[in-house]
DNA sequence: TCATAGTTTCAAAATCCTTTTAGCTTGCAG
DNA sequence: CTGCAAGCTAAAAGGATTTTGAAACTATGA
């Protein structure tokens, strides 16, 4: 795994470049904004860590033009305390997790392993207003209540939620989610919809699933 | 809290004394790096401040005989700015951080602050309600009944702790604790989830640890 | 070597998820 | 307005997974 650290106190950009090699992963570094961005775009890293203050350029620019060049590599920032609040809002440019200065070495290395571990399976979060579904952690919430849903309510609310905005037909819900390739006829979508409407406590005014008579179901946001 | 402090200069002494007395810990000076040494093997602090540079025996040497009493106490050091290289590989010497003087007191106390975390509790025990699990001498507590567990079933309960709130998959805990990495059919986890239960007196309507039909077994707080 | 504790497999029983069924409600066309 | 088809809902039937106890197997130390 390789690891791209842009940091401009050398102090800090060596303990951490010893430390991460010490746990194989393979290591760079750069020393300023510009150069680091420069250095990222042209080659393949699978995490940045990416100081905030920087000279040349700042680690948001970075990040954000990063973003800009269409490029998934997780980034991490390191933060000093006093620019928390600002890093917080920097998440929302394209960033994926923060850290601040000081920093517990184990603290980061569990950081750095959950932004890797989507590499090896997937990590996708669907949302539709206040619902939320994760995928891989297998849980539903609807504001911060957890929602328990069996596998084929879940099933089917990601099946609609991968789908947000567009017409579900009938047909395409029972081959995906009830893997039935042929004409067949049953009501078990009706059935399913009713209880996942039922837990998420979905009132029929508040259309955040509606029916489309003769078609199938859309989830839609306002 | 209490912190021996090994520093010559009795000007940077008496002002961390001073300070950290003021955050309420409790502070003890040294002022050579020999009687420093023989103060912190034979008593007990929680943290140790260490100069770099100190007559009669060097931080590196105190730091490195310490550790060789097996004494984990963190240690971090305190350093000139022209030896910061030295340091860092210092910190494989057995140190836990270093600063470089000049030094802003409120990043002092902020890394003193990460040292410390770890006693009270976070690093080696981790708890669900009135659970506790101790990783570093192998205890579980049902509030102060310890109860008996054998290998797996301790694995089983550390992972389950270890990750409380998450749903874990049967396909996690199988390659965490059984070290399995290939598609596999069996029924332990089953097994040693009904002996854990048991022996923790846990009935299903406490819902301590969930099951997820077809998925697997979530710890979980209230 | 045997005895013991720990681990794993197996299969019956219990649980609860899924599907079918059937009566009821709603929306739409005539 | 009426009737029918589509969708909703509740409950029973059917099916799959989990729980549980017991037996078989494995490792460890006397």
């Amino acid at each position: 795994m390789k690891i791209l650290i842009i940091e401009d106190e050398s102090g800090i950009a060596n303990f951490l470049k010893q430390g991460l090699e010490e746990e194989s992963y393979e290591v760079q570094l750069s020393e300023d904004g510009a150069q680091g961005l420069e250095i990222a775009i042209e080659n393949h890293f699978d995490l940045i860590l990416l100081d905030w203050m920087l000279p040349r350029l700042s680690g948001l620019d970075v990040c954000i033009e990063f973003r800009k060049q269409n490029k998934q590599t997780p980034i991490i920032f390191i933060t000093a305390k006093d620019t928390v609040s600002d890093t917080i809002s920097g998440l929302k440019s394209g960033a994926n997790d923060y850290i601040k200065k000081p920093f517990n070495f184990e603290e980061l290395l569990e950081r750095i392993r959950v932004q890797l571990r989507p590499l090896s399976g997937e990590h996708d979060v669907f949302t539709l207003r206040d619902i939320s579904l994760n995928v891989s952690t297998h849980q539903v919430f609807r504001g911060n209540q957890e929602i328990q849903l069996t596998q084929k309510e879940f099933a089917l609310l990601e099946y609609l939620l991968r789908h947000k905005g567009e017409v579900c037909r009938r047909s395409r819900i029972i081959e995906s989610v009830w893997e039935i390739h042929f004409e067949y006829s049953t009501s078990v979508i009706d059935v399913f919809m009713n209880s996942l409407r039922k837990k998420l406590n979905l009132s029929k005014s508040e259309d955040y699933i509606q029916t489309i008579r003769g078609i199938g179901y859309i989830a839609k946001e306002p």
